[in-house]
DNA sequence: TGCCAGGTCAACT
DNA sequence: AGTTGACATGGC
């Protein structure tokens, strides 16, 4: 298989894809293996050398935001805590996700660890996904909608009859084209469509305007960024809805960048 | 053993 | 409108 390489300035390959906001790759031979959709690609980073293999330069350079120009938004913030997250995790950059595998994975993540959102992930691609390979790699393409449709095999996949039902309301409910639609509404409106969905609240809405729809300033609040927003900030609301608004008040437009490297440096600090 | 994880919903007051 | 408990599992 042929090696393609571009040049890469300001990317961090490892900060962005270990993150948390992306749940399908593995590591094989010092090559990041990615999942998604039907693909399956490597990538590997070597200096200021990206190298990958079996996608196009096109869909690289889209999947992870290389044209975006991110020292012009850094630079428009003073606030210290944001420019320290900054300095740790340089070059760690939002990936563009699709939006329906970004829906299904994200209503996993509810109340679960980063490792067994991968495997329930995982899971549901091998049971519903058609299968994938890469040198010795196996993987599986990511459902499609209209595919998730047996309760039984998906609480197989997701243990919780909750998820399972959210699952399968989804499946039903929305498909790819009425989530693109929603790149063209309001911040608000795009949130309301997505919270009507059983098993979808404000953090997970948030998460798939963030990393799939285009919202940048769209600021996921989970548990490790309340640590952050009362510590850093002293934000606390017993509401999640109001506390995501002071949040995005404070951040600004392009909040849900930030709130991806003060997210990230929590996350780490918690697990030493 | 007990607590926690990229939360959400239903059932209370 | 605000608060509380259930949810299934694995890792520490």
């Amino acid at each position: 298989m042929m090696i393609n390489s571009i040049s890469v300035k300001d990317f961090n390959l490892q900060h962005t894809l270990e993150c948390g906001q992306f749940f399908r790759f593995v590591k094989h031979n010092g090559w990041y293996y990615i999942g998604h959709r039907n693909k399956l690609f490597k990538v590997k980073q070597k200096g200021n050398r990206l190298l990958y293999s079996n996608i196009t330069e096109t869909f690289l350079k889209r999947f992870f935001n290389l044209d975006f120009d991110y020292d012009r938004i850094f630079k428009k913030t003073r606030n210290k805590h944001i420019s320290k997250a900054r300095n740790q995790f340089k070059g760690l950059r939002l990936i563009k996700q699709d939006p329906w595998e970004c829906l299904i994975s994200y209503v996993c993540s509810a109340n679960n660890n980063i490792p067994k959102i991968k495997k329930m992930i995982a899971q549901l691609c091998k049971e519903f996904g058609r299968k994938v390979k890469l040198d010795e790699v196996i993987m599986y393409s990511f459902p499609a909608p209209g595919k998730l449709n047996s309760k039984n095999k998906i609480k197989n996949c997701v243990y919780t009859g909750v998820k399972t039902k959210s699952i399968l309301e989804i499946n039903k409910k929305m498909n790819s084209s009425r989530l693109n639609q929603l790149k063209k509404q309001s911040y608000q409106t795009a949130l309301n469509k997505l919270t009507q969905l059983y098993g979808v609240g404000p953090k997970i809405a948030n998460c798939v305007m963030l990393f799939s729809l285009d919202f940048l300033e769209a600021v996921p609040v989970d548990i490790h960024m309340k640590k952050v927003l009362v510590k850093k900030y002293s934000l606390v609301d017993a509401c999640d809805t109001r506390l995501t608004s002071k949040a995005m008040n404070c951040f600004g437009k392009y909040g849900g960048i930030f709130q991806q490297y003060l997210f990230y440096q929590q996350r780490i600090k918690d697990k030493d």
